[in-house]
DNA sequence: GTTAGTTAACAACAATTGTTATTTAAATCT
DNA sequence: AGATTTAAATAACAATTGTTGTTAACTAAC
């Protein structure tokens, strides 16, 4: 009777982070769903959801969140993402390619506020 | 019989404009809803997206997401949002405050990638 | 073998979009 | 000016989509 939380390595989360791993797309949830409904089909959605949130809770992938869809990416450097309007393509972009020739109309940041911050 | 397009004043798209005047707090759809509806009661939410797309795509307001969630914004000169996790507020920042004392954690553009603009 | 973590199979929910008949603001015609 | 016309806008739904909640059954690791 282990006191440590340990997590189980099972059938479903073995496939879902060979699918993630070096997937450069930001899936979503759909998109992993599809992937390992083919090879286990009866894997249920809601177990694609709560590995995707375990994941990403254990910062071993990151969520983001585009037209109030949830994406995924393995890449958990820092990187700034653009969705482009026209191709609908997720962009990943170095904090040093800001001023890049793409057109930007919109920027949303996530974090803690300062004040947050200070009350901590 | 007119040829170009032209918009009504309706007695519910003034009420919405008056909401969204000056409102510095991104309001939601709902917000803007239950604002409208204690004014005129029969107002259904349809009407409600219906406007706020339609003044979003007049460029008189800025639509934005968060957390899958439609905001409002009447300020339509450049500037960023940052969500914070912890008071949950959307604070404005101006393109000048981006290295501020707040802790970003991810950040999403929207736009138009360069190879879409190059493509017109 | 035991147990805590995980899953399947639902139901439920919340935000949004679709449909259509009715209403209304504004342009046009007296 | 007031009446007529018409395209835009609305109300009242239904429907859809992405997501979360529940619970009993299952399973990987101890």
């Amino acid at each position: 009777m282990g006191h440590l939380t340990y997590f189980k390595l099972t059938n479903q989360r073995a496939i879902i982070m060979e699918f993630l791993k070096d997937n450069i797309n930001h899936p979503s949830v759909d998109d992993v769903y599809n992937y390992v409904v083919a090879k286990l089909p009866r894997t249920s959605k809601k177990t694609v959801y709560a590995n995707l949130e375990f994941l990403a809770e254990k910062n071993i992938i990151k969520q983001i969140e585009v037209k109030g869809v949830k994406r995924y990416d393995p890449n958990i450097k820092e990187h700034y993402h653009l969705v482009c309007r026209s191709c609908h393509r997720i962009i990943d972009l170095l904090p040093t390619e800001i001023n890049s020739k793409h057109k930007i109309d919109s920027v949303t940041m996530y974090g803690t506020c300062k004040n947050c911050l200070k009350r901590k």
